[in-house]
DNA sequence: TGATATGTTATCTT
DNA sequence: CAAGATAACATATC
């Protein structure tokens, strides 16, 4: 499920992969998937890749833009080649590569002018792409929270928006409208390393408990850039490859088995928001 | 067969 | 009126 981490390392894919290329022709094979009229962006060119919380925005000439919101299966696979048999990832073949493209889970196609062509598969039909004008862009997302890796990510901040709920502090740090990015993975994670219980009301944060949050919030993030972001589910890198980061989490989906912290008591599994919550009943209070 | 997984938004409730 | 809670979306997997 990609998460800040997870669409950061695609970011900075898609960044060195296809700036400067120019968009030849788009292939919409599923009409949900894809707002705005394809032929909008026939001839234009790419001059930035940027990230907001979880969107990717693809910034093209004539003030238009591509924005992409992978939601819980969406994949962006990047093909260098015009061959359909033969790709090749960094000169020399992958075995982690999808299988086939385009698939049956492949919902559009963008072509450019050198032959390469990125497709956009999604299992389920929750992501999509919208090409939209900077305008529009601003206005939607416009209500996003503070990016946790910006200045504005402060403990004065958090003190601010923690205080003033009394939801649980993991629904705090999944809404988007206030921190902006953080899905159900790095909450876990984050929570756990700060030994945080995922079911205290926000406001119930003494200072201390703030700060340490604050660090590891900042800490698991990193490391899961640092990790290319975790394939947990469909995820993929551009080049088709999987992220490292699900080998590296100490909560997230270990119901059952002993807290690698305390190395006592067995993780918990319960649901805060309909969501999967993980913790160890011994190192978060 | 039906429960489960999740990011966002719409809608209902307090 | 705002904040919070919950359902809806879609589908592969167990």
């Amino acid at each position: 499920m990609p998460e800040l981490p997870e669409v950061e390392t695609l970011k900075r894919q898609l960044e060195k992969t296809l700036k400067g290329k120019i968009i030849v022709k788009v292939e919409v094979l599923q009409k949900k998937s894809f707002f705005g009229n394809p032929q909008k962006i026939i001839g234009l060119k790419i001059k930035k890749v940027e990230r907001r919380a979880k969107y990717l925005i693809i910034n093209l000439n004539k003030n238009l833009n591509l924005l992409i919101h992978l939601k819980l299966t969406g994949q962006l696979i990047y093909q260098p080649l015009s061959s359909k048999s033969l790709r090749i990832v960094g000169g020399h073949p992958s075995l982690d590569w999808i299988a086939k493209l385009p698939n049956k889970h492949t919902r559009a196609i963008i072509n450019f002018h050198d032959k390469s062509r990125l497709f956009f598969n999604d299992m389920r039909l929750f992501g999509w792409m919208r090409i939209i004008s900077k305008q529009a862009l601003s206005l939607q997302i416009g209500k996003l929270g503070v990016e946790p890796l910006s200045k504005n990510f402060s403990e004065e901040y958090l003190k601010k928006i923690f205080s003033k709920s009394s939801r649980p502090i993991k629904l705090i740090l999944m809404d988007q409208e206030k921190i902006s990015g953080i899905g159900n993975i790095y909450s876990n994670e984050a929570l756990f390393a700060a030994g945080i219980n995922p079911q205290k009301r926000a406001k119930d944060l003494k200072n201390k408990e703030i700060k340490k949050l604050r660090y590891w919030i900042l800490k698991v993030l990193k490391l899961g850039i640092k990790h290319g972001g975790a394939s947990e589910d469909t995820y993929r890198h551009l080049n088709g490859s999987l992220g490292n980061y699900q080998k590296h989490f100490l909560v997230y989906q270990k119901q059952g088995q002993r807290c690698q912290k305390c190395h006592k008591a067995i993780i918990k599994k319960i649901q805060i928001g309909g969501r999967g919550t993980f913790f160890c009943p011994n190192c978060q209070k």
